[in-house]
RNA sequence: GCGGGAAUGUCAGAGCGGUCAAAUGAGCUGGCCUAAGAAGCCAGUAGCUUAGUGCUUACGCAGGUUCGAAUCCUGCUCCCCGCACCA
């Protein structure tokens, strides 16, 4: 069986292949329809179950489309360019180009073993001078748009890999690639200003369908925020500072300037040049583990800045924890509303003032005082209980002082009995107060009675800003302390006095609070020590303020995005020559159009630095202006220029004179539905939408947005972990195709979890994917030709109508139980009309298979590129669901009572079923059926047959849809 | 820390207000078939109970909404995935 089915998937996939099946072209009749997975990166020469699970899905939703009658562009190509094979080179002795082309070549073998129904002549790949020539020409095209610039910038730099990462592949301080400690390092670097497109790249996500999850993370990579810029004036210049909470102007103690900031020592005096030159020498990037202790640390600059509002004088330090080209690269400080910069004031003792205190309305007092009451009441109830006479006076609150929380409030008291105090405490302890504090108290005179009064420590508070809370009894709930700062800033507002407390409140607050400040209070609240914007609620004080800047001209409102320019520049030989030419006389010259291509010379020495540089003939050249020396960059584009616009190509793949034809590209474009990993979701999908835009922008294309709609599919995981090579849990599509068929592969694949979702594999299942597909070859081998009943037909309809929905919402693994469930209905004898459409069904499943038996029924053209089925609406009978469905009840009736009889030791022979009259039919229709299912005899009588036999009288019981039995 | 997603029977994995002791596989148990089966077929697979019934527990934990909840809401726990000193 395995042989004859290895057979069908080689027979199958030479013959699309010899009549070029699935060979397209732009059809103005038909509707376009393009699928695309992202395309490979060909290091490893062999694939694993993820990769044929991710080509499946793919091929799948292709075959489907193009059955439903769509012109379909599915192609395949390679992402040749990049390390990997760079570093094969380096390690094994091969030239990268060789590497490449014998991995691609043995890629494709594999591919071509899983027939999928690719256009192959299509094929790409992008280490081929007549593409890359084309990521040239974009470049020099952006560049005169200005969207292509150069900078010297901290870059991270990578030792291992010797080459500058993207912000991108740098995670979390190492590298992406390697895992090895990424540093800074000052480099000149050539980028697209994707930042220039920030706003439509965030907007336009509105416009495509891709899941909500990867548009979110684009949302947060691009990270808008608007927010405040605002000059401080330090050594008579004018600095903008970047800050969402303009609120918190008065709180400004400081200044922190990033470390690597390119102007940092602007402001560095003769005196603290020494302390930032050692600080500096000490800076280094983290690891993401690291970075969450790594303590805040800076130095003084020796300069001073100017709120320009308060106009006082704040120092300015160089500190660690400012990113140089994010906003200003320079941050006021107001360390009493923020973490970081409370942490940095901790540390250097930097004054912290207070500007915001938390509004009443988040204290939630009720609640506390319920709570408290609802404790008091249990106390009482189990005093009472035990007869222990408890006196409660007034109305109940809470009290604090020091770290201590009483129920001991204002005006109430609560005591025993003297002689009843052992006991009570006693008692408390069982309720789970375990300290019970006795004391005389001064503080609090309880002048009606004369008892021993009982204190009963509850829990502990803190008495921190904003944050209050009380922790009883292991629960912690918002304490109404807050209530007095409240009162204290009402008595500020109204200049009110009140005995005993002084006359500045704020002083106080700030003298009280923020010497036990234990972070910094970053929610929102009223204003305080802000002058005439005392008492607004900080969120309007964020405009208030800002409008009061912009009135003074001392700031402005402003839009920040996290989004960086995207720096093309790797120091690598294996990619994209930048076609750009300097020149001692003329600078930065662009390589001529007519130049093009800058081919990538293969003698090249691998051993240290750039390789480019190495080979002299192709550094070496004239100057295109002056015709002077120049010499060429020797830096080569990052991958994710080739990918940003490889779908295009595939619509013209062999054009030699432009990218692609317009035409054609505007035919196809934009892809229809891509697949591919989640993880690429900020870097390739960002890329390749900026640069379709910008592509638009050029009149190169007529759409702006490449991919319509986005599916990620799930990772396969092994052992627990994501299959790679790298981690040695691989399974190896031979190790299943070659057992089974690669139908079986595809099948099993697609059963066990929905394509999105992560799955863990387990050679388990395999076997009931191959043991399906070996019983669908058996029985279309084994049919009788003939008539299908209504009963399939009906089944049929449906199940064509559900599986044609399941498919396009890729519920591929709840098609495939229904499209089992319909095979599990067929009888020994079934019309074409229902075979034919069985097989249409499960051929995206199983395409070769199904060609195959598409073939035995003496069908000439593939069934591959025959027409979807249409469900028979007409033909969907209930009745028949239901009937089936009354049958399966009284089988397992009829089972049930045999099992209790064999337990007991007879041994029935025949069943006797009782119906009511109006279902005798159903049940002796299916006369058959049952017997098959219990092996007995069977007879069914309606219940008003007078010469029925029935000793028993058990035909009593008979209900609708229940029909009695009687078994001997 | 911020943001997103999940938690279902022995396992994997559907379901997402009633038709749910819960699809479909796998595993396990028993039976049939057979010289024998690793093949095929049939049945069972929460517990108790019963000639086909009935009941009780069950969809992470605790509450709530509802005539009714695996499905909706609230809080908690745990896991996964992104981002992360973004001012």
């Amino acid at each position: 069986m395995v042989n004859k089915l290895l057979k069908i998937d080689k027979k199958w996939q030479k013959a699309w292949e010899d009549k070029k099946a699935f060979k397209v072209k732009e059809d103005p009749k038909k509707k376009k329809y393009y699928v695309l997975e992202m395309y490979p990166y060909p290091s490893a020469s062999f694939l694993h179950m993820g990769h044929v699970r991710n080509y499946t899905i793919g091929d799948i939703y292709a075959r489907f489309k193009r059955m439903q009658g769509f012109n379909i562009l599915y192609p395949m190509g390679y992402d040749s360019f990049g390390l990997p094979a760079e570093t094969a080179a380096k390690k094994e002795g091969i030239h990268p180009k060789k590497y490449a082309e014998s991995s691609i070549k043995k890629i494709m073998e594999y591919q071509k073993a899983l027939g999928n129904s690719y256009d192959w002549s299509r094929i790409l790949s992008s280490h081929d001078v007549n593409y890359y020539k084309w990521n040239q020409y974009f470049f020099l095209k952006l560049f005169e748009k200005g969207l292509t610039y150069r900078k010297n910038a901290p870059v991270n730099w990578c030792e291992k890999c010797q080459s500058v990462l993207a912000n991108e592949e740098s995670e979390g301080g190492k590298c992406w690639r390697c895992d090895s400690e990424v540093v800074q390092k000052p480099l000149e670097q050539w980028f697209f200003k994707i930042t220039a497109y920030a706003d439509r790249l965030l907007n336009d996500l509105n416009k495509i369908d891709w899941p909500e999850k990867i548009k979110l993370m684009q949302k947060n990579w691009i990270g808008k925020s608007h927010g405040t810029e605002i000059l401080f004036k330090i050594n008579n210049e004018n600095w903008p500072i970047f800050t969402t909470r303009a609120d918190t102007i008065y709180g400004v103690t400081f200044m922190v300037i990033s470390a690597q900031h390119p102007k940092l020592f602007d402001l560095v005096t003769k005196e603290q040049k020494k302390d930032v030159d050692s600080f500096l020498k000490k800076l280094k990037t983290v690891s993401k583990e690291e970075l969450e202790e790594l303590e805040k640390e800076g130095v003084f600059t020796g300069s001073y800045a100017i709120n320009p509002i308060t106009k006082e004088k704040v120092p300015v330090y160089a500190g660690n924890f400012v990113i140089a080209d994010y906003g200003s690269g320079m941050v006021m400080a107001v360390p009493a509303h923020d973490q970081r910069d409370f942490e940095f004031a901790k540390k250097y003792n930097i004054p912290i003032k207070i500007v915001i205190i938390p509004e009443k309305e988040l204290i939630k007092e009720d609640d506390m005082i319920n709570r408290m009451f609802l404790e008091i009441k249990k106390i009482n109830e189990l005093m009472q209980k035990n007869k222990i006479k408890v006196w409660f006076n007034g109305t109940f609150g809470v009290i604090g002082h020091s770290k201590k929380i009483f129920i001991k409030p204002r005006d109430v008291d609560f005591g025993v009995l003297e002689k009843d105090y052992e006991k009570a405490k006693k008692l408390l302890v069982g309720l789970g107060y375990s300290k019970i504090e006795e004391k005389e108290n001064e503080k609090f005179k309880y002048t009606s009675y004369k008892y021993e009064d009982l204190f009963l420590e509850v829990g502990t508070f803190d008495h921190d800003l904003g944050n209050e809370v009380a922790n009883i009894k292991g629960i912690t709930y918002p304490i109404p302390n807050a209530r007095w700062l409240a009162e204290c800033y009402e008595i500020t507002k109204n200049k009110e006095r009140r005995q005993g407390r002084g006359d500045d409140f704020s002083a106080l607050l700030l003298g009280l609070l923020s010497g036990s400040m234990k972070e910094a209070f970053t929610g929102n609240g009223t204003l305080i020590n802000s002058k005439e914007f005392n008492g607004t609620n900080n969120l309007d004080a964020i405009e208030e303020i800002t409008k009061h800047l912009e009135k003074l001209k001392l700031g402005k409102k402003v839009t920040q995005y996290k989004l960086r320019d995207w720096m093309i520049s790797r120091q690598r030989y294996w990619g994209t020559p930048i076609p750009i030419i300097y020149c001692d006389k003329c600078g930065v010259v662009p390589v001529p159009e007519k130049d093009l291509p800058v081919t990538l010379p293969e003698k090249v020495k691998f051993d240290t630095g750039n390789p480019l540089s190495t080979n002299k003939e192709f550094v070496n050249v004239k100057c295109p202006k002056c015709k002077g020396p120049g010499r060429r960059e020797t830096d080569t584009m990052g991958g994710f220029v080739d990918s940003s616009w490889y779908f295009i190509r595939f619509c013209d793949n062999t054009n030699k004179k432009q990218p692609f034809d317009k035409k054609k590209a505007n035919y196809w474009m934009p892809v229809d539905q891509y697949i591919g990993g989640a993880e690429h979701a900020v870097m390739h999908l960002m890329y390749a939408r900026f640069f379709v835009k910008a592509l638009k922008d050029l009149g190169i294309v007529s759409f702006d947005e490449p991919f319509s709609k986005l599916f990620n599919q799930g990772i396969v995981y092994k052992d627990g972990a994501k299959m790679s090579k790298s981690k040695g849990n691989v399974v190896y599509q031979t190790e299943i195709s070659e057992k089974y068929g690669i139908d079986t592969a595809r099948l099993f694949l697609m059963s066990i979890a929905a394509p999105d979702a992560v799955m863990e594999w387990r050679d388990e299942g395999v076997e009931s994917s191959f043991k399906f597909i070996n019983k669908v070859i058996t029985y279309y081998e084994n049919v009788k030709l003939g008539k299908s009943s209504e009963k399939v037909e009906s089944k049929l309809n449906k199940t064509i109508k559900e599986v044609t929905e399941d498919i396009e919402s890729f519920n591929y693994n709840i098609a495939i139980i229904k499209i089992r469930k319909l095979f599990e209905s067929f009888n020994k004898e079934e019309s074409k009309n229902t075979l034919e459409p069985f097989l249409k069904l499960f051929h995206p499943f199983c395409p070769h298979i199904t060609e195959e038996l598409w073939s035995k029924l003496k069908n000439k053209e593939f069934l591959s590129l025959e027409d979807w089925p249409k469900a028979d609406l007409k033909k969907i009978n209930e009745k028949f669901e239901q009937e089936d469905k009354l049958i399966d009840n009284l089988t397992e009736d009829i089972n049930n009572v045999v099992r209790i009889i064999k337990e007991k030791g007879n041994e029935p022979k025949k069943v006797f079923i009782y119906t009511i009259p109006k279902e005798k039919e159903i049940y002796s229709n299916e006369i058959e059926s049952i017997k098959l299912r219990t092996t007995l005899d069977v007879e069914v009588f309606a219940v008003n047959d007078p010469k029925k036999h029935d000793p028993q009288n058990k035909a009593i019981k008979s209900k609708p849809g229940k029909p009695a039995l009687y078994l001997e």
